[in-house]
DNA sequence: AACTCCACGGATGAGTATATGCGCTGAGTA
DNA sequence: TACTCAGCGCATATACTCATCCGTGGAGTT
């Protein structure tokens, strides 16, 4: 349901999101996410293709969020990661399953995924900062 | 959130209530279920170690369910093959997440991980057979 | 007893997600 | 220009799940 990478990368924008502005450093990164550097490096990389984050090399350079992406919802992110995702079938596979033979998870199921869609779109990259109450 | 294997298992326990009370041989549910003869013999050895199922070796033999478990929920199947998951921390780890500091997506983590649980305790193993009406 | 069916078990292989290493290049500094 | 910092990209290693192979032995048949 969620890869650790697609956790990797919603751990990054959450920190990248707590020091708006700011240039952070891939090493700097690493060490307040846990996330092993190298591997690191290759989600930025594609959270800069996507324009989720901008990136400056050389002296002083490293990562920042980019402020247009502050209104878009999680569920992008994760989308990026883990494919499209096709729970066009049901859990278990547990046999055909459709809407004239539903299988007796069928219901259950949808409301498992339909909880989980609607955290991922009603969740904004803004949202992941550390809201600290005044 | 859920492997393979534990898909595999609740299916082939639900070919099982298929057909109370008979022997099915290993290949004949492997057949039936799509899943490869070798590793399905594996799943179906820990699910008689568990008592969820016994066998008979032998011609004739195969395997059929524990008329007792019928009742059991599959939360316990899936905890078997799963292992007992540790879900005290969010999904993110986003950062520390504790009742006094809880990050954005607790509260809709927690609603998920309740409508899954709720799932797998409320669907019993006699509630995997295809009910067909009359 | 010889034979066949089929569950059991350990060892081994394939595939994929995760993680690492290393050399390259651009950017600033002295 | 020489030097260092730090992102970039490719190739490779590790780990884990999923899957297969092969041999053993019990249970019934002939």
């Amino acid at each position: 349901m969620l890869s650790h990478t697609g956790r990797y990368a919603i751990r990054i924008l959450g920190h990248l999101a707590d020091h708006p502005g700011e240039m952070l450093s891939g090493t700097e990164i690493a060490g307040a996410t846990r996330i092993p550097a190298n591997y690191l490096a290759k989600i930025l990389n594609q959270l800069r293709k996507r324009g989720f984050v901008e990136s400056q090399k050389g002296w002083g350079g490293g990562f920042a969020l980019r402020p247009a992406v502050l209104g878009v919802p999680i569920a992008d992110v994760i989308d990026l990661f883990e494919g499209p995702q096709d729970h066009s079938g049901c859990v278990f596979e547990l046999r055909e399953c459709d809407g004239q033979h539903p299988c007796p998870l069928h219901e259950h199921w949808e409301k498992v995924r339909t909880s989980y869609r609607e955290m991922l779109s009603s969740i904004t990259i803004g949202n992941l900062a550390t809201s600290r109450a005044p």
